[in-house]
DNA sequence: ACGCACTCCGTAAACGTTTACGACTGTATG
DNA sequence: CATACAGTCGTAAACGTTTACGGAGTGCGT
């Protein structure tokens, strides 16, 4: 009624031709840019597209041609995620998209119900083709969606190693840099008993984590003990835990590396209600930027990276993956790990033995 | 090659009208639970569907019968929204897709990039045609994207009021309910001066917040003082610096408010590094959960909700506005308020002029 | 034998696009 | 003048579904 008179009438292509006294193949050519059409009609084309405000019914097109130009995200939106709230996606999403823009592809993100099981979630997904591609993140150590992916052909790429299947795009972060430049910074300040938590779920990085520690460690002589690996949770209450843990060893450890930088809020908490001082009686060194951490008293050590910069390296990898787009990024090949960065802090500035 | 000889020759329901030697028309309704099919021959056909892996391709059925079975929930992943990190998304995400599931609509969203307008990608996501409806948030005091899905007749319902169409159903905070508890309750334990924080943005809740924490001191005879109205952004920094604001205040306030709960730690440490302690030199009052800000000490006193709870009600809303679904929520109608509920902390537990 | 109702199923059109193909110009080339 | 060719455009098929329509078969009552 109160409609501009043009937006009413715009059901999809054929109108659009109607008003240009056009045909729909041609109205269509002017759209997408292809090469035999009038420069003048194109112009007028693309005008009407304008004016009334005409964009391309997507279901229409991907049936026609078999693709969304879309690329899904999937997410967990367990409890623990939501818990732990450091909006690591929407980091990653800024870079992403920046790189598809180039290429006119949308991303969206699926956040797979916590109640649903992730890999049939996927599947449901993938076989609505309701993307043309998959990012996934939280991978397993062994995780059937690699195998389904990489089976059904459908170009992805993941955040995080996985042991299932040989050969597949990932970028993962740098578990085993970080560790030993923690272990090598901690004993160059005079640490001999460094605990380390490892996550008690079956995510591949804990694996990674420890191996690297236990191996700085033998390279400086210090024997591998068992009882300082703790295992809890990745969250501000397994950081609680862990310190309470931690602080009940018979030979109390005088450092320890989170592998979760946002445990240190429940680690600080725990230790102070027990008289401990972090950065002062107990060294104290994160993983991976959680903005939430960084307003702890003392100040963290931690290893930073930039989500921005992933989620652009993650779109590269996966664009290098798609026959359309492997051209434009030649050597953006495969299995990148991911570098950080030490933030240096006030939670492991001192030499151990002086209060000691 | 290797694969088990099945899902290869899975290409669409032609394949699985052959292998049953069915007519595709039969197959389909079968999977429709359309009643005009014997229920042994859809047993079968289910059987089929099941052991191929068959799942109806998206595209084909969306263009058909116009729907696509997708709701999408729009969020904006500004770089204000990636520090303030509390996942406030995904908590409501968990609630909507309960509601969702039993209609076997599938959530996606929709991550506006920072530098699109928000209006602009909603346009473009709704004439491609990739969800039925929409769910939008961080609405604006005038917010074109409400007239626009008005007019263009597509479902939604808005997190957030807004001045924009006369009448479209939203569901918002109870930013007049918080402000005058949080008042009283200050007045209550003999505060006089009550500052409170603003958003600096065009955001819609400042507005009502504001006015609602006017009219309380009014109610008790105490004059609206604008100065003491600090417009600051509503993050960790925002609260660093209206801390700082707020102590060279001539005469200081013994209590603040707080519009977003995460600015206290920002707060806190400024006030700290000048000495102030919270929760005995100055009140504090928070608002929204944020689980970053559970773990301050002194505990945070703030008003919290149920982000689950919020998610299932927009989700009810939302298909109560949808013609397909409408007859199962009679009663969603439109236009909650939704409450918060107070944690009592250590923040504002004391009364004042007893140290002042 | 016939009509009728009912159950079940096949046929074909439709949704909005893209694109292979061919048709029609006009111009250059032999 | 015939042919070739480049430039431009229209035609129609195809993508995978759903669904209105009608037809075949069966059972039953007249």
């Amino acid at each position: 009624m109160q409609t501009e008179g043009k937006s009413q009438s715009m059901k999809g292509i054929r109108q659009l031709a109607e008003y240009l006294d056009i045909s729909i193949g041609t109205v269509s050519r002017a759209l997408n840019g292809k090469p035999d059409v009038n420069e003048e009609t194109r112009r007028r084309v693309l005008a009407a597209a304008d004016e009334l405000g005409y964009v391309a019914n997507q279901s229409g097109r991907s049936l026609r041609q078999g693709e969304t130009k879309v690329i899904g995200l999937m997410i967990e939106s367990s409890k623990e995620t939501v818990e732990n709230a450091d909006n690591f996606f929407l980091g990653v999403t800024s870079g992403l998209q920046s790189v598809f823009a180039r290429h006119k592809l949308d991303l969206i993100m699926l956040p797979c119900p916590s109640d649903e099981d992730p890999h049939e979630y996927l599947k449901r997904m993938v076989a609505r083709r309701i993307v043309d591609a998959m990012i996934i993140s939280d991978t397993q150590r062994v995780d059937r969606r690699i195998d389904f992916l990489s089976r059904a052909k459908i170009p992805f790429v993941a955040l995080g190693r996985s042991l299932s299947a040989s050969n597949f795009p990932w970028i993962d972060l740098d578990f085993e840099g970080v560790a030993d430049h923690a272990v090598e910074r901690l004993i160059a300040l005079g640490h001999r008993r460094i605990a380390i938590t490892a996550p008690s779920s079956e995510a591949n990085l804990g694996y990674l984590f420890i191996e690297s520690y236990r191996r700085a460690l033998e390279r400086h002589d210090i024997p591998f003990d068992p009882s300082l690996v703790i295992r809890v949770k990745s969250s501000e209450q397994g950081g609680y835990q862990a310190a309470h843990e931690l602080l009940l060893l018979e030979e109390r450890p005088t450092a320890v590396i989170l592998i979760y930088e946002l445990m240190a809020i429940g680690l600080y908490r725990c230790l102070m209600e027990s008289g401990v001082m972090p950065g002062r009686d107990l060294a104290v060194i994160g993983f991976r930027d959680a903005p939430r951490a960084r307003f702890l008293q003392p100040s963290l050590s931690c290893f930073r990276m930039s989500l921005y910069d992933l989620g652009v390296e993650l779109g590269r990898m996966l664009l290098a993956n798609m026959p359309v787009y492997r051209e434009f990024y030649p050597g953006d090949g495969r299995n990148i790990i991911w570098p950080l960065e030490l933030m240096a802090g006030e939670s492991d500035a001192f030499r151990v033995g002086v209060m000691a």
